[in-house]
DNA sequence: CCAAGACTAGACAGATCTGTCTGGTAATGT
DNA sequence: ACATTACCAGACAGATCTGTCTAGTCTTGG
């Protein structure tokens, strides 16, 4: 059938070779600083495969971000019983990766600052990421009975963001404590 | 005299011309997207001049940073009577740039996305950017009496961040605001 | 048994990248 | 008057980029 070929071809062992290779280097070393030929060779993959999968390095690079906003979304599901301890959870969660070795930042951010194009299709799977990000924060804050969601929705992703640059370029160590009081404070009771 | 030889060529005009262009490309459409000829070309600036002032790229792209980092300390000078005004004063400088058509993110921060070696020359004159900021931020709050100066002075480097993000990324007219109002909750007479 | 599709190996084209080099002009200061 | 320096124009080298193409192997379903 139809959806067995299609099946067959999105789980390809070689696809998914090109796909790990990619989020490895892509994420680790920059989209535009890593080269076709080079995702190929550490992949073990025919250039010709490569194409036949990716019509072009820009459908790699979206497939690349797809897999982390999938990723995303599963990592940061929302725990715990109140709304608090949900919006709490998501950034514990973040808080983690963030502080982990390796941590190169905010794949979205990163691949952004290297399309400046807003329309272009890699920016529009970072608008996806964003609106999602922000909207699970605001449907949260409503459930927690905040007067002020839709506000600061906006400061949590701030902050999120902040914490992101911050894992990358500062010392991981102190930011992470520090955003997490900074949640605190912004929807703490006292807040409201 | 020496001094006078190296004025003359830091104030060279076709140097001048480079680092113009330079910052408006690389600003507005990434450093690697952007190659040196294009650069010497909308410059009007011979190939041969070009690396008679810059030894190679990465030292155009530190010296396009480094002009960043002093244009940054200039606008963002603390502003009003108290220390608590002079913190806004400087979200107030940072919100107006963000928001303002063309703002394309931190410069630092999008240069830093695509330099991953943390001791890149690149990533130094980041670092300096960052260490400056934050420092500034806690003396201000040690001059206003905070009680806890150095975790706060990370959560507002964290707004800051977030807010250049999202004032590239997302709208900006709503960014803003939001950001400027956590400012007030975290460092507002309540927090102390 | 055989047709179709997934895959490999690698040459090739055309563009673009950084950086070097030659050669010549113009201004400047001593 | 002369040496130095800034500057321009552009060829050139060598690497690397994306993407195409040929040609052949291997596997698998009908």
């Amino acid at each position: 059938m139809a959806s067995t070929t299609t099946t067959a071809r999105r789980e390809s062992p070689a696809r998914r070779r090109v796909l790990d290779t990619a989020r490895a280097l892509f994420y680790g070393e920059g989209i535009h600083a890593v080269g076709i030929d080079r995702i190929i060779a550490e992949a073990g993959v025919a250039k010709a495969t490569f194409y036949h999968h990716f019509p072009s390095k820009d459908d790699l690079v979206c497939a690349y971000l797809e897999e982390q906003l999938s990723s995303v979304r599963q990592l940061a599901v929302p725990r715990g019983a109140t709304p608090e301890e949900k919006i709490v959870s998501v950034f514990e969660a973040i808080g983690e990766i963030t502080c982990k070795p390796g941590f190169r930042g905010c794949a979205f951010i990163n691949a952004a600052a290297e399309y400046p194009d807003p329309g272009h299709p890699v920016r529009r799977v970072v608008d996806t990421f964003r609106r999602w990000f922000r909207d699970t924060l605001r449907d949260l804050l409503i459930a927690a009975g905040h007067p002020d969601p839709e506000r600061t929705a906006l400061m949590l992703l701030a902050l999120r963001d902040g914490l992101a640059v911050a894992g990358d370029l500062d010392d991981p160590a102190n930011a992470g404590p520090a955003v997490r009081s900074a949640v605190a404070r912004l929807i703490g009771t006292d807040a409201a």
